[in-house]
DNA sequence: AACCAAAAATGACCGCGGTCAATTATAAAA
DNA sequence: TTTTATAATTGACCGCGGTCATTTTTGGTT
């Protein structure tokens, strides 16, 4: 039986979180350093490694706030109308995880997740897209949106797929004029939910 | 005008190369460290770096060396007859990467090479692989076996979206008692491929 | 054979993530 | 209040990838 953790302990998580969201901030995901956040939390090294895993550990609880607010976002407006509404719905999400590959390769790590580990936030984050998504798609073909000859769930885990396709071609390209992620998302989606015309 | 290298320069490249493979041969991907190649090749560390850019430059010659023989056997068969047979196809290179993670970090990295820099051994597979995979799609177009909807490259890219994300969901379980990742993949393909019934 | 400029190799050094035996703070029991 | 078990923190230390000023080797030139 594990106990209540003391209140020196969440004080010193708190003040670690708070420390490397303001770095996140200024310098960006990869361009938080352990030492810096210990240094300016004024808290010894292996302090931070018994809050958290690894450094993996700490971005995930900061990405996976910030996921989990753009899900609410996503969530907020209902159901989207059509393809290109939920593609555009999905836009932001693109956007944020465009910004910095520390993003993306965390997710990653954590893409697959099916339900197991709900501690995790990263974790919880993926659940609820897909449950998200799946709800959404069932709507979708109810109305003749979508097509009806596959599993909501199958889609929802393809769009997943496509997500991340287009994001791992975003951070290969040098992108100076190139199409943003969420305009590259388009035509697969489109190829993947349509219903057949 | 960069002049041609010299014996003593391939030899050492050589040595590298042979300890590498035979030290990944033993231990797997994620076993091979610097400071081992180097001691056992009898060279010292700033060697490595001087041929190859960094870790990640040579593990890309050796998993590319190891995906182009992949590739030549994918090859081989001719075109497959319908989307089952391209999925089973594609089985060896998918049970390769699922091998280990580091593979599949490494591929994920340049997965977005689209005919920029040829002179690397892994982009130079992926741009082969998408010819590839499209050739035979366009054949199975032809013959009325896939979807005639969407042009033959985008089919080919999505499939490569898919194979990425059965292997990200398959490096997030624990696979004790899991469907193989050549498994998974398949429902994706015949949603992806196959014409409307 | 002696010389020299470019090529190749060297290894001490650094940055940074992560560990763990030792130390200190905390709160409940005596 | 003193004692005591355990929670929390500490910081010297390690592993390992990567750098770069310096040294050695090479192959052509005189």
């Amino acid at each position: 039986m594990t106990r209540a953790p003391q209140k020196r302990r969440l004080e010193t998580r708190a003040k670690l979180l708070e420390v490397a969201a303001a770095i996140v901030q200024k310098q960006g995901y990869s361009g938080l350093r352990v030492e810096d956040v210990v240094a300016r939390a004024g808290v010894a090294k292996g302090t931070l490694f018994s809050h958290f895993k690894d450094k993996d550990g700490l971005l995930a609880v900061l990405i996976g706030e910030e996921v989990t607010r753009l899900l609410d976002g996503m969530e907020a407006g209902g159901t989207p109308a059509d393809v290109a509404a939920l593609t555009a719905r999905l836009a932001p999400h693109l956007d944020y995880v465009a910004q910095d590959r520390v993003i993306f390769d965390l997710l990653l790590r954590y893409s697959g997740t099916t339900a197991a580990e709900p501690d995790e936030v990263v974790a919880a984050s993926f659940i609820r897209q897909v449950t998200l998504l799946t709800g959404w798609l069932q709507t979708l073909q109810a109305a003749g949106n979508v097509r009806k000859d596959q599993p909501p769930e199958l889609l929802a885990e393809g769009i997943q797929g496509f997500l991340n396709h287009v994001l791992g071609v975003w951070f290969c390209a040098e992108h100076e004029n190139d199409a943003s992620p969420a305009e590259a998302l388009d035509p697969y989606l489109r190829a993947w939910l349509l219903p057949p015309a």
